[in-house]
DNA sequence: GTGAAAGCGCTAACAT
DNA sequence: ATGTTAGCGCTTTCAC
C-alpha cells in the first residue's frame, strides 16, 4: 500500500498526491478529492521512513529512561510528553537500565545509539549513569543536540535540574526548626559518586546540621530500582541502629513514604515521636496517613525548560548549559 | 555520515561497507577490520529509515497508552517492555489520552496512526475508548496485527485480561468473611459502558454481596487519570453518605490507599470499623499503613501473554482470541 | 571476496 | 494544475 497504489486509483500521478498529503502546491479541487477518496478507500497512510529518508523532519526528540514504574520518572516523562507534543514534535522513548543492574552501561549507550539510528532530532537523558559513561554517550552525539534533567552533571552538556542544594538545606532547616537533635539521612542513588546531583542535597543537608549541631547519619541506598523489600530492609536497619533519632530525611517519596509506614508500625509517633521528610513531591507523599512533608520539584518547570533547551539547540540557537529551578518545601503532617 | 563515507574511508564499496554491517556473505579478515575502523573514526551508525525502507524488519512493537504517570499502566509497561526487548524486539510507545479527557477519539486514532505510519509489526493497545472508537482502530490496523491488554474487550479482537469477574467475587467473598454486612463498592473508568473491562469486576462484586444478603451502594469514577483531588472529594462525598458502611471495595489500589488515609483521618480505626480492599496489587499498598488488602493482576503474565499474541501474529500464526489470566487476593492489613 | 546497479516509498526541483 | 525525474541511505540480486 503506497502513494502509487492511491495514485492510480485517483487516476493521477505520485507527485499530485504527495502534494495533497502535504498541502503544497496547487491542487484544484476536484483533484484533491479524488485523491482523499482513492486514501480512504484504500485505507492508506503514508511510511514515515520513505518520507524522513527523502528529507523531511519527522520531528521527534527522544528520551532516554531507566524504568518507566518509578513515580519520580513517570511523572517527569508525562510532563515531557505534553510539553513536546505542544511543541508539535513527538517523542521516541529508550529505556536503558537503572545504574544497579547489570550491564548498564551497554544498555545506555545502546539506547543513544538506537535514538540515533532513528535518527531523533535531539535527546533528553533521564538516566543516572557514571560520568565516563556519560562521556561516551555525549561523543556519540556529536551532532545531536542532548540535554540531561535530573541526571548528571557534566560540564559538558546542557543540563536542567533542581536545586538540590537548597533542597538540602530546606530539608535541614525544616528538621530544625521542628526541634530534631539527632536525625538520620538516606541518600539516593550514586552519592558515592563524585556528581552533584544527589550529592549537593546529601551534602547540604549534612553540612546544614552540623552548623547546627544536629548529629547527623547517612546511610546509602544505590539504584533507583523499585526495589520495595531492598527500601524496606535498608529501613528496618536503620531504625533499629538508630532507637533515639528524632528525624530524618529520605532522598525520595516512596522511601519516605516506606519509612513513615514501617515507623508506624513499630509505634512510633509520627510527628511526635520522629519527623519524617521525604524528596521529590509526586503523589505518593498524599497517599499515606499522615501526608508527607517533603521537598517538591518541580516536574513541570523541569520538562519545559529540557524541552525549550533541546529545541533551542536543535534550531541552532545557543543556549545557557545550565538551567536550575527551585524546590519548596511542602509542609504536611509527617513532620 | 552515510555508509558511502564510511566506505570512502575504507576503501571499499558501499555494498562491503554493509556486508559487515550485517555481518552477511564472505569477507575478508583485513576487509572487517578496515571497515569497522572507519565506522569507529567517523562514529557512523546506520540510518534506521534507510534500512526499513529497503527491507530490513525493524522489529518494533507499538504501544498505545494513557498516561505514564498511573503506577498501574507504568507497571504494566514496564513488564511489555521487558518482555519485549527479551524477543529482541523493541517498542514503540504512543501516548493518547485518557478516556474522560477532551478530544480522545482523535488522540486515540491519532497514536494508532502515529504508529501505522512508523511501519510497527504490531500494537499493543492499552488504552481505555468507546467500543465505536476501537472499531475504528481495528479497521486502521487491517494489515497489523493488535491485541488489547486490560482496555476494552471486542469481538474481533485479540485480548488479553485479567479474570476481573473472579476479582469482583474474590473481594465480595472476602469482605463477607471479614463480617461486612454493608458495602460501599467504588467502580473505576468506563463502568457506564457497556464493556467488559470493569464491568466485570463491579457487576460479579454487586452480584455476589446481594447473593449474601449484604447492602451494596455502587459509586463511579469516570476516567482513569490520577486526579487526585477528584478522588478525594469523591472519597470525602462517599463517607459523609454512607457513615455506616463497613467495608469498601475499590477499584484500583490509590483510590483505596486514598480511602484508608482519609478514612484514618477521620478516625475510623481500619479493620476494625471498616475494611477495605483495593484491586490491581501494585506496590502502593504496599506503602501505606495499615497495608493494603487487594486483589492482585498478574502484571508479567499479561506482558507476556500480549507480547506473544502479537509476535505469532506478525509470524502468521493463529493465536486464541482470548487470554484471561487469573487474580488472586493478597490479604493484607485493611481488612 | 568484492563491486555495480536496482529499488524500497517518498519529496522536491524542474518541466510542461 | 499536474507530471517526470532524481535522489535520500540502505540492502540485495547479480556479476566478476
Amino acid at each position: 500500500m503506497t502513494i502509487m497504489d492511491v495514485a492510480e486509483r485517483a487516476g493521477v500521478s505520485k507527485t499530485t498526491v504527495s502534494r495533497v498529503l502535504n498541502r503544497r502546491g496547487s491542487l484544484s479541487e476536484k483533484t484533491i478529492k479524488k485523491v482523499e477518496d482513492a486514501m480512504r478507500e484504500l485505507g492508506y497512510y503514508p511510511n514515515e521512513h520513505a518520507r524522513a529518508l527523502s528529507g523531511v523532519n519527522t520531528k521527534v526528540i527522544g528520551v532516554v529512561i531507566s524504568a518507566f514504574n518509578n513515580p519520580f520518572h513517570s511523572e517527569l516523562l508525562q510532563q515531557i510528553h505534553k510539553v513536546v507534543r505542544q511543541c508539535d514534535y513527538s517523542i521516541m522513548i529508550a529505556a536503558a537500565s537503572d545504574i544497579s543492574e547489570e550491564k548498564h552501561r551497554e544498555r545506555t549507550i545502546g539506547a543513544v545509539e538506537y535514538l540515533l539510528s532513528k535518527q531523533v532530532n535531539g535527546i533528553i537523558f533521564m538516566n543516572h549513569v557514571e560520568p565516563e559513561v556519560f562521556e561516551e554517550v555525549l561523543k556519540k552525539c556529536q551532532s545531536t543536540p542532548i540535554v540531561t534533567v535530573l541526571s548528571i552533571l557534566s560540564s559538558n552538556a546542557p543540563a536542567v535540574f533542581s536545586d538540590d542544594r537548597q533542597g538540602g538545606i530546606l530539608a535541614a532547616k525544616h528538621l530544625r526548626a521542628k526541634g530534631c537533635k539527632k536525625v538520620v539521612h538516606v541518600s539516593g542513588a550514586l552519592s558515592g559518586f563524585p556528581y552533584r546531583y544527589v550529592d549537593e542535597r546529601s551534602y547540604s543537608f549534612i553540612q546544614e546540621c552540623e552548623k547546627y549541631g544536629i548529629s547527623v547519619r547517612n546511610y546509602e541506598y544505590s539504584g533507583l530500582k523499585m526495589d520495595i523489600d531492598k527500601m524496606q530492609s535498608l529501613i528496618g536497619r536503620i531504625v533499629s541502629e538508630n532507637l533515639d533519632m528524632d528525624g530524618i530525611f529520605l532522598s525520595n517519596d516512596i522511601f519516605a513514604a516506606q519509612c513513615v509506614t514501617y515507623a508506624h508500625s513499630l509505634g512510633y509517633k509520627i510527628p511526635d515521636d520522629i519527623k519524617i521528610i521525604g524528596y521529590d513531591g509526586t503523589y505518593i507523599g498524599t497517599l499515606i496517613d499522615p501526608p508527607l512533608s517533603t521537598i517538591q520539584q518541580d516536574f513541570r518547570g523541569l520538562a519545559e525548560a529540557a524541552v525549550k533547551t533541546v529545541l533551542d539547540r536543535i534550531d541552532g540557537k545557543e543556549t545557557g548549559m545550565k538551567v536550575m529551578l527551585p524546590v519548596k518545601l511542602i509542609e504536611r503532617k509527617t513532620t
